[in-house]
DNA sequence: TATGAATGAGCCTTCATTCAT
DNA sequence: GATGAATGAAGGCTCATTCAT
């Protein structure tokens, strides 16, 4: 019968590698669909977003798309996931590496993001639009509000780390400056004209205002 | 006449004073309609944006309100006008006290920011729809980037000034400085489940990090 | 504004009269809207109702169409209203001439509605399709249910009289008499290949059994 | 086998019994979705009916639904076929038994009937319904007009030796009669609110206009 | 200037039906 | 026989915009 759209989006990458091959062909379906998605949003934003031209673009029938997602909110739903999961897995590559020191984490955090700011700018773009979204869409409002906490915590564990460490400044409210580093990069995407360049050396000033200067 | 749309956009504050008292009602009726198409934004998003929802909430006819603004497109334009001349008036009373620091000035803007912030996010959260959308609408990019420009310009004064007076940090670059400021206010928009208390503590931290700790 | 559906179908033929001119015009489009539709679910069905060639058969946009009726729905009621007071009228019509026999309202009433049947079947098919989809919309009931009600007490009336002048049989129960001939005509309408002089002899016979044979 | 659905309406029961072993699941599966189909018809009406909720109810693909019904045209007449021999079993089964009366048989005829419509209204919804469809379904009305045609023999038949024998009123023309009875079953089940007493009491009432009163 | 009726392109979604496995 | 993915033609409804009055 019809796919229960609610069950997918939950199931994490090691549930899919032990589902049986017949879904797997069907979660690849569902994942072109949502790229062909994110590429129009990050063109046409969420307001420019017509579902038979992400069917077109996935190469598929329109109603093969429904076929996977019954709606289009639970379609835009996959496509914060997807987001999500992209940027949340980034981190977790980070802390995969130890031996490393705090400092040296978060410059290669905020680098990564600044990289990610530049090279790929449409995540960013489409994160914006789903951020303003999700202010009247509880669906993505949880998702979003989610991994961000992820991410404010895993700052904080950096800072607090390094404060330990006398390594940032020893004055440094882990909760406020991890608040403050999260504001800085998601206005980044606001910019106007934004210059690859003024924003890496903007993002190493920021850095250097953290560090402990005796 | 305002009837000639084209020329609207260029129109500053001190035109609409001169104009002939006979079209004065013309401009008030624009700006009925406008404040109304922002609250609309402001709660519904530009996606959600109606020219007859704005023609209801203005209390006139959808005729009507097409005789004011030939073009939904030149409709929303008006409000991007509105919220520029909002916010930069407010930076022209700031600058408008002397005998202030320039750490006092900073500071006060920052304050007032911040306050804005918590006091009408609507504001923020529809400047953030239209920036989104100035990606893909050069008359929008136009104006808010003119804004965006005065804005930064307004700081770097700032903090040049206060740079030279041994207040804030000798190593500060003024112009990444004012990039930061201007990224880390953007940002505090798209924050999720923001805080008043929280947002004015990182502001205060964050102006913090400006000053010089000799 | 939107014209709002309710008040529309509650005027009766009264306050048409009154309403200014403006909106007679107004009223016309809407009947001719109901028109096209009914015309439309004798031949097809409400299952086979287009609101498209509603549209159409008006000589009017889609557009159009639902600038009058807000709704497929609604429209359907709107079908609804106009043949219970197509019928309705008929009645008061009927009873309006005065002087007759109790015995002659009833014969006169009993031939109207097998003319009814006879010519213009397409009303009873219609109001087939309605009775059966009222069991699913209750705006729709309340509306037949309160014509039928009408019917009743209509037939209740005219059976007491001729009972009470030894006219009718006088073992003759009003009500379930009545019901008796409401439910022989609404199923007269589902008669297969329905014969005109059967119907009208079936009548007749059917009319005998209510008189007194002494 | 019965796959070939073009077969099938013409099949009666003897020949359903006669099939081989095999198909007699199939025959069952058949069964199953009719009585899905029939259910549904029942709450939603024909214009309600998906073949997708048929299959679902039926516990099965619908793919494998088409596998038994190639069209959803044919599988509604397999409803028609259904309630037909539903409801001509019944009329078999009556006549069943001898030595009773005409006024008799009638009797329980009528009071069968109005059981039916009391216990499983559903019956006649469906049955209106089709009746409605049969006015634009050649197939449909064919079924129908012979289970018609069938019905109003029976009905003749007994009112003739009723007649012959004394006990229906000597003036009773058989055919009409029949025609009126029918009707007004017919039109028992377009009653909007229905009560169980007063239907039997309409009906009790109705018989008696039928009896010699000497 | 104001009104509201009219237009029509277009959008989301549904659903009967097919087909490879 | 059974499954479920795929198809595509509609269908109901919306909405920016126009125009006669």
């Amino acid at each position: 019968m019809y796919q229960d759209d609610n069950t997918y989006p939950h199931m994490d990458a090691e549930n899919m590698q032990v589902t049986a091959a017949g879904s797997a062909g069907s979660e690849d379906r569902r994942q072109e669909i949502v790229l062909a998605a994110f590429g129009l949003i990050a063109s046409k934003g969420v307001e420019g977003l017509r579902t038979r031209d992400v069917a077109a673009r996935a190469g598929m029938n329109i109603g093969t798309l429904y076929y996977y997602f019954s709606t289009k909110e639970r379609l835009i739903q996959g496509v914060v996931d997807y987001i999500v999961q992209h940027i949340a897995v980034v981190q977790n590559a980070g802390s995969g590496a130890a031996e490393k020191t705090p400092v040296e984490v978060l410059h290669q955090h905020l680098a990564h993001l600044t990289r990610m700011l530049i090279d790929t700018p449409e995540i960013f773009r489409v994160m914006g639009e789903l951020i303003l979204r999700s202010e009247r869409d509880q669906a993505i409002y949880q998702i979003l509000k989610q991994a961000d906490d992820d991410w404010q915590r895993y700052l904080i564990n950096v800072l607090v780390e390094g404060i330990n460490q006398r390594l940032f400044r020893a004055d440094l409210d882990p909760a406020l400056t991890a608040h403050a580093i999260m504001s800085f990069f998601k206005g980044a995407m606001l910019q106007l004209g934004l210059q690859a360049e003024e924003l890496e050396r903007t993002a190493a000033q920021f850095e250097g205002w953290l560090l402990d200067r005796r």
